[in-house]
DNA sequence: TCATTATTGTCTCAATTTGTAACAATAATA
DNA sequence: TATTATTGTTACAAATTGAGACAATAATGA
């Protein structure tokens, strides 16, 4: 088999958020015995389609594959390039810069996305080089190297942006959901309350959701309807 | 001086916007004793900002410096791989394909930027390569090289989705212009007729216009004021 | 068995925003 | 000085959204 080539300089590194306890999180890798945090990232074959290449890594990292995925934007910044950061990573794996990854010390421009996920779909993968991938509440995450936090952000209010007219909240849940638990995905992706009333007419009338049987959880009230989105 | 050296496989292409005879344009170029067309694009060099790169080519092209532009996608299918074009282009300038400009046949990642400009700033200027750098109105483009045609479709797609959001219709006109010239650019991108007391109370409400002088060009009716935007 | 409890789906009415037309105020013209 | 075309603003209707009310449940427990 030959062995794999990737297009120098460039990059791709994801922003995978999930939805639990209320929360917004994303998958944050933590680098062996460096204490560095970084977004799950990866490289694109020399033949090989940018998106495949997110896709397949994606896989790798989550084991899902029919991923909702939006590419958000592409850093190319020269404030970037710390290969000092790379080269500190590399040597906690014993791995001689000088050798084979001398080309991962280059300058890097990386093309970032995001994707939706179920939460409870995903046992997460550490790669060769980290301990662990992890979900972290957007809301406390670890220092990120790089300019990844920036990156982060970026995602977050592209998400905000496309919420409303792309209706996407629901990828963050199970097939099936109530209201109220689409509610709570929402108003986790916005940082705001929202109303009950309002919000539940505004997803009726959108003319999305196809409404299922009743779900039962042995609450002393009204059961509430499942939904899951057309199509 | 030390000659420049560009990243390989990666590139930009810019969708360059104006605005006249109530017509959305876009710069495009002919490459030299070949009828191909294609939207001005570069290369960034190695320790060059993305952002910069862009800039400096949209400077080279057109005069202008202080652009309204705005990164909206980045291309990377293999699809968009065609060699036989980027050698037909530099075989028709004399340029030996085996030499010097051999890295320019490699596949090409592309970054893809739009502009938005007021036409009457701009001297559009060819390149090395190409005979014309000229307006086309995006109803009535030639046919362009690649996937050329796609980056165009993409670029009007979030031109649309981001007018309302951030309200950049203004950077198309002169510093200074009527409401009935602003209403005609977002006719224009919006590909629809507005109301126009409609579009003047929005306008005016969201409180992003400062009101001058009137405008008065010698017709039989009412004058219109001057209007620009804050800050 | 039947009131109690918490939550849901829907309805109602008010408040706000938008659609539509009307109208008075011009700048030039004839 | 009446006429013309276009402008800025107002007025009212229509549609959308905000905010609360209320009846309809599923379980609980007296």
């Amino acid at each position: 088999m030959a062995k794999k080539t990737y297009l120098p300089h460039l990059a791709y590194d994801s922003v995978i958020f999930g939805f639990s306890d209320g929360e917004l999180k994303i998958l944050i890798m933590e680098y062996h015995n460096t204490g560095l945090f970084a977004l799950p990232g990866g490289f694109v074959q020399t033949n090989e389609n940018l998106n495949d290449a997110v896709l397949r890594g994606l896989h790798e990292r989550t084991g899902i594959t029919n991923i909702y995925l939006e590419q958000f934007y592409t850093f190319g910044d020269m404030a970037r390039f710390k290969p000092e950061v790379m080269q500190t990573l590399l040597e906690a794996n014993g791995i001689d810069v000088k050798g084979e990854y001398k080309w991962m010390l280059d300058r890097f421009v990386t093309v970032a996305y995001y994707a939706l996920i179920n939460y409870k779909d995903v046992t997460p993968r550490p790669d060769a080089l980290s301990d662990s991938c992890e979900w972290y509440p957007i809301k406390k995450l670890p220092k990120l190297i790089l300019d990844h936090k920036l990156i982060v952000e970026k995602a977050i209010q592209t998400l905000r942006d496309n919420l409303d007219r792309k209706l996407v909240g629901g990828n963050l849940l199970p097939k099936k959901f109530t209201m109220n638990e689409l509610q709570k995905v929402y108003e986790a992706i916005l940082s705001v309350k929202l109303r009950r009333t309002t919000f539940q007419r505004k997803m009726l009338a959108a003319d999305v959701l196809k409404r299922h049987e009743k779900q039962f959880l042995g609450k002393a009230h009204k059961a509430p309807y499942l939904y899951s989105f057309k199509k």
